[in-house]
DNA sequence: CATCGACGCCGAAGAATATTCTCGAACTAC
DNA sequence: GTAGTTCGAGAATATTCTTCGGCGTCGATG
């Protein structure tokens, strides 16, 4: 388990702001030598600490101008049939991420549609159709924000 | 807005696995002289498509090892009630994302915890203590996944 | 207290890349 | 046709990346 001092929490941080800050304005900013500061930056994703870096896209520019929330409860919570339906979950190409939970509702997934034609045709076939899942419930997302993990 | 062709939304797939890609490596896949790559990222940029290049670290390493959903529910739906929770949900460092949603549930926060006690104590203290607040349901995740969006 | 080794940082230099600029081809509209 | 527009290629320059050797610090050890 890797021990990250303050450059590596302030490396992460500018890391998560902007993926694509050069490495020299990125050393600059936590006062390092850029030989050293991507040595840190190496080991940071060799750790495993830095999982990827990601383009945000926005959904509607993609013309996908309909987000929901799709909340999944299973019929059996056998083990094969959890991790195949959450499999297929994710690979929707509609979906945008999916939160395995504890409680009531197994998974919830978020999906980012068109227009309701769109979303109504999803969760039939996609969905209510699968022999696993017993029942769902689909909210509307009015508005989505994603924020920054706290590296202090 | 914007029209995409078949290269911008290479350019956008690609992008989406990997935002540290050089540039060269870029136009290479998409078939485009490194200039015209460039101008092309550039325009996406500009126009609102891509809105941003994130990191994405792995919340463990951060000590994070307990993720939860909030489902929040407001006492008013008074219009200035629901934008102040709402930047308060977004500002809180142990946010992950926030929905605004349509249906029983007002917001739906996704938070990362060091362990339950944190956890106990952030619903607490920056929820059921929040007097717009009228009720909150709290989920466990027991693995969380983001996909990328479909750009065909 | 001297020595050793490990670790992390710096600086320099060559390689690779990003960026800008100009030119030309393809297309459109009149 | 011709002027205007768009878009990509290529070259030249500026910037950055990446590697490597060396240095200082720190702790352990004899």
């Amino acid at each position: 388990m890797p021990t990250l001092d303050r450059i590596d929490r302030a490396l992460l941080g500018l890391l998560q702001k902007d993926a694509r800050i050069s490495n020299k304005e990125l050393a600059a900013s936590v006062g390092l030598a850029p030989s050293s500061c991507l040595a840190r930056v190496r080991r940071l994703e060799a750790e495993g600490v830095i999982t990827g870096y990601r383009a945000e896209l926005a959904p509607r520019s993609l013309g996908l101008d309909l987000q929901a929330l799709i909340a999944v409860q299973l019929r059996l919570h056998v083990g094969e049939a959890f991790n195949s339906i959450g499999d297929h979950l994710r690979s929707l190409p509609e979906t945008v991420a999916v939160y395995c939970l504890g409680g009531a509702t197994d998974f919830l997934v978020h999906v980012a549609c068109r227009d309701t034609e769109h979303l109504r045709v999803l969760t039939i076939r996609s969905f209510t159709s699968r022999p696993e899942v017993s029942r769902i419930e689909t909210s509307l997302v009015f508005s989505f924000s994603r924020s920054s993990l706290a590296v202090e």
